[in-house]
RNA sequence: CGGGGCGUAGCGCAGCCUGGUAGCGCACCUGCCUUGGGCGCAGGGGGUCGUAGGUUCAAAUCCUAUCGCCCCGACCA
């Protein structure tokens, strides 16, 4: 824009040295370019993507949970979502949608009270409750009520790459659990569920092209679904101990699974012989009030001893009143209650009971607590006072077992589920451990920590019958559509790639996704020879389409290669004093292999590496 | 939200217990030197000691409050 009475002649003036000092250098020059490393990491800093990431000079930290992205952590971000939308494009359309949003559709979800304290919530100036989006489903949804009427403009795949937002009880790790992220978010809507079948297969095979393409070793998980309802649903898993997920798989077979849904093929446990005449025998245990105790104390196996969890589901119901449901679970003695199994089956939050509800509710010290003399809910249903009794499927048809008596220093012997109590329901409430038996094959399973990159799961109709959204299908009949909603990290397949792949001096990232795939380093910019050799070099490759960064500082090499060696850049060629022979060293940052290439053959060989032609 | 820890220069830290001149390494600037793994020498710049209040002749140091950050737990598409 020209300034007010500005002449044209000096826009022309401006205009020149403008292009002129940007032609001057089309390449990246390291020497011109803000690429902050540091030599120690951040006293805070804990996994190895998070050191490193802000050592190379990728991101800086603003506040807890949020992060500026540098020059190079941009410049890979880029190329990771580059990669999503040209894999994504092939199934989907995509959209750009608000990340401000208004409280009313959140209303129409049920997910303004659903998501408490994780959700941003802010104010306008009238005084209007707005949010800061954490996912889209309801902008998506509002789009498709307002806009899908027929049949025939099923099925839609619509997808977007942007900011979301979550205000986590806890960031950390880095980029692992942020408050404000980038995620590719995508949903489908479908007529029927056989289409549902069809939108979920195409975002399984593009997910894994992606992940391909990204260069992760990954491996997709059985997820639960989670509370919200849902059928199907698949993570996709980059194994590493920075994880904050579990997930279990068979190395005999491909059974894998998140630990909310993993199960195992438990071995039979011998039961305990009845004493007496078989009915329930009470017996003395003083003192004994542990699992391990008891067990000891008696001379039984904690396989043979039921666990008794007393807790308690906090409800507010739709007239805002506070509602208590206890809920006691029994597990065989050495077995962990998995609370994502319990959540999933009773479809509400839970926390342990205190001491003196356990004696309020059922007459009985905490630690002697037991089965018998209860009258226990029928069924699942929610809307009855009396306390639910969920058993483990592990102790459906054993028999006399040994748990709680209801009274201080006694435990009773001869119990059987199903006989001598009857519970509200069975279920799989267990934690699978490693080393128990496959379900499918029966070879022993294997747990890992791993991050979670990816998910995809089948929505079902929760946002499209909450929110209205309906169409006529064939027959001129009103009916709600099908959704699935599909969701990738982008930051955390940069910082997966980062754990899988780093040393004691830092980390090498897969080419497709590298900020650049090789740098030039000259090892001495004062000798001219090398100089222009490098240069010479940088240019050839990047006019053969390669994306090459040229050290042209005025370092030492230590310094130089240090720095390359942190960066996450996975080729080196190294400009030397061998240009005398008209040759380069080539070095392989994740092998640090190093070899030998004439500078006529430079272009060849990387185009032969990395498989490109020109 | 429960438990723990830390806020002193851009980064990593010491000083605090026992109050009295704010320090070290790296980074940064200048000059010389050096050029295949964070080179050397000399000189230099930079800090409201997180913030607010209090105690004291005097506070980085003691007291109170508060904010921020990290870790463990709870939670987590």
């Amino acid at each position: 824009m020209l300034p007010p009475g500005a002449r044209a002649s000096h826009a022309i003036i401006y205009n020149s040295q403008f292009h002129s000092h940007r032609n001057h250098s089309p390449m990246h020059r390291w020497s011109e370019l803000f690429i902050p490393t540091l030599r120690e990491a951040p006293a805070d800093a804990e996994v190895a993507s998070h050191k490193f990431l802000v050592r190379a000079g990728y991101i800086r930290q603003l506040a807890a949970g949020i992060y500026s992205y540098l020059f190079l952590g941009n410049r890979s971000f880029n190329k990771i979502m580059a990669i999503v939308r040209q894999e994504m494009d092939r199934i989907g359309q995509e959209f750009f949608l608000p990340a401000l949003h208004p409280r009313e559709i959140w209303e129409a979800s049920g997910r303004w009270a659903l998501m408490g304290d994780n959700l941003f919530r802010l104010k306008d100036r009238k005084g209007a409750d707005m949010c800061l989006g954490m996912t889209e489903e309801e902008v998506m949804t509002e789009i498709a009520r307002k806009e899908l009427r027929s049949y025939k403009q099923l099925p839609q795949i619509w997808y977007q790459i942007a900011t979301k937002f979550r205000d986590e009880p806890r960031p950390r790790s880095g980029l692992l659990r942020v408050r404000q992220f980038m995620m590719k978010d995508a949903y489908s809507f479908d007529i029927d569920a056989a289409g549902l079948d069809v939108s979920y297969k195409k975002h399984y095979e593009t997910y894994c092209r992606i992940f391909d393409r990204c260069g992760l070793k990954y491996m997709v998980v059985e997820a639960d679904s989670g509370a919200m309802g849902g059928k199907e649903s698949h993570e996709f898993m980059v194994r590493t101990p920075a994880g904050e997920d579990q997930i279990v798989s068979c190395d005999g077979c491909n059974y894998a699974a998140n630990m909310e849904k993993a199960t195992s093929k438990l071995e039979a446990v011998a039961d305990l012989a009845a004493e007496g005449d078989g009915t329930p025998l009470l017996v003395h245990t003083p003192g004994q009030k542990t699992i391990e105790d008891v067990a000891k104390f008696l001379g039984v196996s904690p396989k043979n001893k039921i666990k008794t969890l007393a807790l308690m589901a906090d409800e507010t119901d739709a007239a805002g009143k506070k509602k208590s449901r206890a809920i006691v679970v029994l597990m065989r003695g050495d077995h962990q209650l998995n609370e994502a199994k319990l959540n999933a089956t009773v479809a509400v939050a839970t926390r342990p009971m205190e001491e003196t509800e356990i004696e309020r509710l059922f007459n009985s010290p905490a630690g002697y607590l037991g089965p018998l003399g209860i009258e226990w809910a029928k069924d699942l249903k929610r809307d009855v006072d009396q306390p639910m009794l969920l058993v483990d499927k592990a102790l459906e048809g054993r028999a006399n077992l040994i748990g709680g008596a209801n009274k201080k220093d006694y435990h009773l012997k001869n119990l059987t589920p199903g006989k001598n109590f009857q519970p509200t329901a069975y279920a799989d409430l267990r934690s699978v451990t490693a080393g128990e038996a496959c379900p499918n094959c029966g070879k022993a399973l294997r747990i890992d920590t791993a991050v979670e990159v990816g998910h995809i799961f089948k929505l079902g109709y929760r946002y499209s019958e909450s929110m209205g959204a309906r169409v006529l299908d064939k027959n001129g009949k009103e009916v709600t559509p099908i959704m699935g909603c599909y969701g990738i990290g982008i930051e955390r397949i940069l910082t997966a790639a980062v754990e899988q792949s780093n040393d004691e001096n830092g980390f090498w990232l897969p080419p497709a996704i590298a900020p650049f795939e090789i740098v030039v380093s000259a090892t001495n910019v004062k000798d001219e020879k090398v100089k222009s050799a490098a240069e010479d070099i940088a240019k050839q490759l990047e006019t053969a389409g390669f994306d090459v960064i040229l050290d042209d500082r005025d370092e030492r090499p230590g310094v130089k290669f240090k720095d390359a060696d942190l960066v996450g850049i996975p080729f080196r060629i190294t400009v030397g004093k061998k240009v005398t022979e008209d040759t380069v060293e080539v070095v392989l940052r994740s092998t640090r292999e190093m070899r030998d290439v004439r500078i006529t053959a430079v272009v060849e060989y990387f185009q032969e590496l990395l498989g490109r032609t020109s």
